[in-house]
DNA sequence: TGGCCAATCTCTAGTCACTATAGAAAATGA
DNA sequence: TCATTTTCTATAGTGACTAGAGATTGGCCA
């Protein structure tokens, strides 16, 4: 059986973080020892890394308990899950986008500056005048 | 003289948002009518549209703080202007590389799902497993 | 077996950038 | 004058943690 300290090196989870994943449902609440002390075994780290995983990935803490819920009913459809990581995608996809205008307008306003008083500076001017920008945003 | 309603309306932010922003100080105190309400002109108008344009770009309420002291002092150099700028195009750079390799994650796990229950379920299974990843992340 | 220190416990509060709500007061139009 | 809309302040909630206080437990060494 695992500390909740072994557990949080084993997977890179920081051990407030693997509380409040267990107050916030992800995990079960987990087997105590004589001293109220966390323990875990291979399941736990199991779904601790599914979690992970799917935070790196952007879900969010609810979509994560969805497909949590889903994966507890193996005799379902799968429809649910590939919808719930196909909206990730398009969610992805989304920032992007925008990230890429907004690195454009970044590099016109980093790169051009003319004066070299605050005065004269692009990078305030072009914060205050919207209408410089050359896409929306 | 424009309400917080007007001012709201004209620039796009919302009304608790510009409080909010009195409040973090990056709006002067308002002018206030008799009756104890907010009251603007054009000036803080164009404070208010610059710093919903950095906000847009990304920038923390703490750097967009930094830029408004600067323009405070124009004859000062710029530098600090233009260091602020870069630091937050390499931090929206960092931000796409690391969205595409997500989507690149994502759009695999997506699209690939073999089975059509949970069980056999490829979303699943993927998030599950990190070292079914080709990229890491 | 005692002592010690690191690890863990619970609980609360702080982070960021807002957003929402409640209850009261002011402004506006009919 | 009255009703409706707008604004006011103050407080709490959001998401996903992170940090801290103060108490308890675990494991190791002598």
């Amino acid at each position: 059986m695992l500390t909740i300290g072994d557990l949080s090196r084993k997977t890179g989870v920081k051990i407030p973080t693997i509380r409040y994943y267990e107050q916030m449902g992800l995990l079960d609440a987990a087997e105590r020892s004589e001293g109220n002390q966390r323990r875990y075994a291979a399941p736990e780290r199991e779904r601790l890394s599914f979690i992970k995983h799917a935070r790196e990935l952007g879900l969010t803490i609810e979509a994560i308990r969805e497909l949590i819920d889903l994966s507890a009913h193996p005799e379902r459809p799968c429809e649910e899950a590939d919808r719930i990581a196909a909206e990730q995608l398009t969610a992805v996809r989304e920032k992007i986008e925008k990230l890429r205008r907004l690195e454009k307008e970044l590099k016109r306003i980093a790169t051009r500056c003319a004066g070299d008083q605050i005065k004269d500076c692009y990078v305030i001017r072009a914060l205050a005048h919207h209408e410089m920008c050359e896409s929306d945003h």
